[in-house]
RNA sequence: GGCGCCGUACCCAAGUGGUAAGGGAGAGGUCUGCAAAACCUUUAUGCGACGGUUCGAAUCCGCCCGGCGCCUCCA
């Protein structure tokens, strides 16, 4: 089987082929950083995670781009309105710059702490203005945008597709429903490409017409026709930007190099809160930073995995308690089989005989088919928990021996590890030493003496205390195993 | 008003023509000094309602009900 991907401008599925074999261009859309990343983040940026990295997976040299906006967005239309991060600015009485810098760094942490995998360029649209001045002349020069009092608009009628992304046909869309018609326009639907600024307005820049700031839509089509070329394999982002923002990019992009801009477009789609859209307006948005205090970052992580990526994930304390759980139960299997190997890897007996068949090439296979089938990472962890409950049935018998743990460990590092990115790079041995293991298992071995004794009020005190002290004692047939909460 | 999405067990969630994955929770059992973990069994003749197409539909078509999103900044 091969990859297929839903492609948005062709609403299907569609068999993956890039532009130039073995090799895969794509560009999402980033953050605008003027405040703390919260769930929604979360969701878009693991979900282009996974198919990066699963492209990268499956052998493609993968050049992966996403913006950080660091200017431009305006708080009401996309042309009118106050800047985003210069209100940000004046709230917290610090120079824009200095807002979209610690704002860029609290973003990056929190998709650290969720796994996610950095893009190989994360181009700035204030690094850029150069070129969206070029491209906004270029346009201008070719006749498909204008000059009106300092600012540059795109006309809209001049680009006969227009509204082939979202299906939006111009003529049906009801001029001004609900923003007032900017009069400098020829026609509503017209978008900037740089405006005008005022003598107040911070961050401006000297353009051929004067002072001002780049529109909305024009960073992204300069930005990443600049790292990836003018047509390129895979253009990614949230679904609300379907219209107005990805339309407009096709629009300006195609005017401007007369080439299709994009081969295939992906769509995530949106966190819910208790069945409520996530919004500003409704004041329900929950950062990362708080969610992480409730929630280890890769339980959220997980969470959002077991839903596809083009379906709505509603963010419930219950929901995320399941997941809590699942998550739980996946690692301390992939926790067990490591220390397993570990015991074994230091004993004589080896335990070959009889060792138990498990159709390991199976399971990976169905885990890819998955995942083939437009990254359908819910079906994919499906595959992985009914590997979970072979592999538990190997580790509670007595019939295991080294070759095939290692074989079952080295599957779960390239499934969950390196495709999923849900196992974590440090996962604490019981078996490995070191000064605080050390002591826990000489803590145990007294617990030890205490059973054997028959003493179980103190034996019970012990296991209480340290699950108190958020280590987790399991008593097995062949002695007794710990772990962090 | 225009465009679009969704409705699968108590909760979350795959499945898009061949007879309902998986996780959580619940119930019973095995193991255990007791737990925990794990394993086994079990929980939707049923996939919002009603019609239709078909040998066969959760999956396709129609209509209705309910929820949501976009059209305005948002991931």
């Amino acid at each position: 089987m091969s990859l297929n991907i839903y492609n948005t401008l062709v609403r299907q599925k569609e068999e993956f082929k890039p532009l130039v074999e073995g090799r895969v261009n794509m560009y999402v859309c980033g953050p605008t950083v003027y405040g703390h990343s919260h769930i929604g983040h979360a969701k878009s940026y693991v979900s282009f995670d996974i198919i990066v990295r699963y492209l990268r997976y499956l052998g493609y040299k993968t050049l992966y781009v996403q913006n950080i906006t660091d200017v431009g967005h305006l708080t009401d239309d996309a042309d009118e309105g106050e800047d985003k991060i210069a209100k940000q600015s004046k709230k917290d009485r610090v120079h824009p710059m200095q807002v979209v810098e610690s704002y860029t760094r609290s973003y990056f942490e929190d998709m650290d702490a969720l796994g996610v995998v950095r893009p190989d360029i994360s181009p700035r649209a204030t690094g850029h203005i150069i070129e969206q001045i070029e491209m906004a002349r270029d346009l201008i020069k070719k006749g498909f945008a204008y000059e009106k009092n300092g600012s540059v608009y795109f006309n809209v009628a001049k680009f006969k597709e227009y509204g082939k992304l979202s299906r939006r046909p111009l003529e049906e869309m009801e001029a001004g429903a609900r923003v007032e018609v900017n009069k400098e326009k020829r026609n509503p639907a017209d978008f900037a490409l740089w405006k005008k600024a005022d003598a107040e307005h911070i961050m401006q820049w000297e353009s051929p017409w004067g002072m001002g700031f780049p529109g909305w839509h024009l960073e992204c089509s300069a930005m990443s026709m600049k790292y990836l070329g003018e047509t390129f394999d895979i253009h990614g982002g949230g679904m609300e930007n379907q219209f107005p923002h990805h339309e407009c990019e096709i629009a300006q992009s195609e005017c401007s190099t007369g080439k299709q801009f994009v081969k295939y477009w992906i769509h995530n789609n949106m966190v819910t809160v208790g069945g409520q859209k996530m919004g500003k307006s409704l004041g329900n948005v929950i950062n990362l930073k708080d969610a992480f205090k409730k929630y280890t970052p890769l339980v959220v992580r997980f969470f959002i995995l077991q839903s596809h990526y083009r379906s709505t994930l509603d963010f419930t304390n219950e929901a995320l308690d399941g997941a809590s759980k699942g998550y739980e139960k996946l690692l301390n299997t992939v926790r067990n089989v490591r220390n397993e190997i570990e015991k074994l890897g230091k004993s004589e007996n080896q335990k070959n005989e009889d060792v138990p068949f498990l159709d390991l090439t199976g399971f990976k296979k169905a885990f890819l088919e998955a995942m083939d089938d437009d990254f359908n990472s819910p079906q994919a962890i499906g595959v992985l928990f009914d590997l979970n409950r072979e592999v538990n049935t190997v580790l509670a018998g007595s019939k295991s021996n080294l070759k095939l743990l290692n074989e079952i460990n080295g599957i779960y590092n390239e499934l969950a590890g390196t495709v999923l990115g849900i196992i974590p790079d440090q996962l604490e041995s019981a078996v490995a030493g070191g000064g605080e293991n050390d002591l826990i298992q000489f803590i145990i071995e007294l617990r030890a003496e205490a059973r054997a004794q028959k003493l179980w009020v103190m034996s019970d005190k012990i296991r209480d205390g340290l699950k108190n002290l958020g280590i987790v004692i399991e008593d097995k047939k062949d002695g007794t195993t710990w772990r962090r909460e």
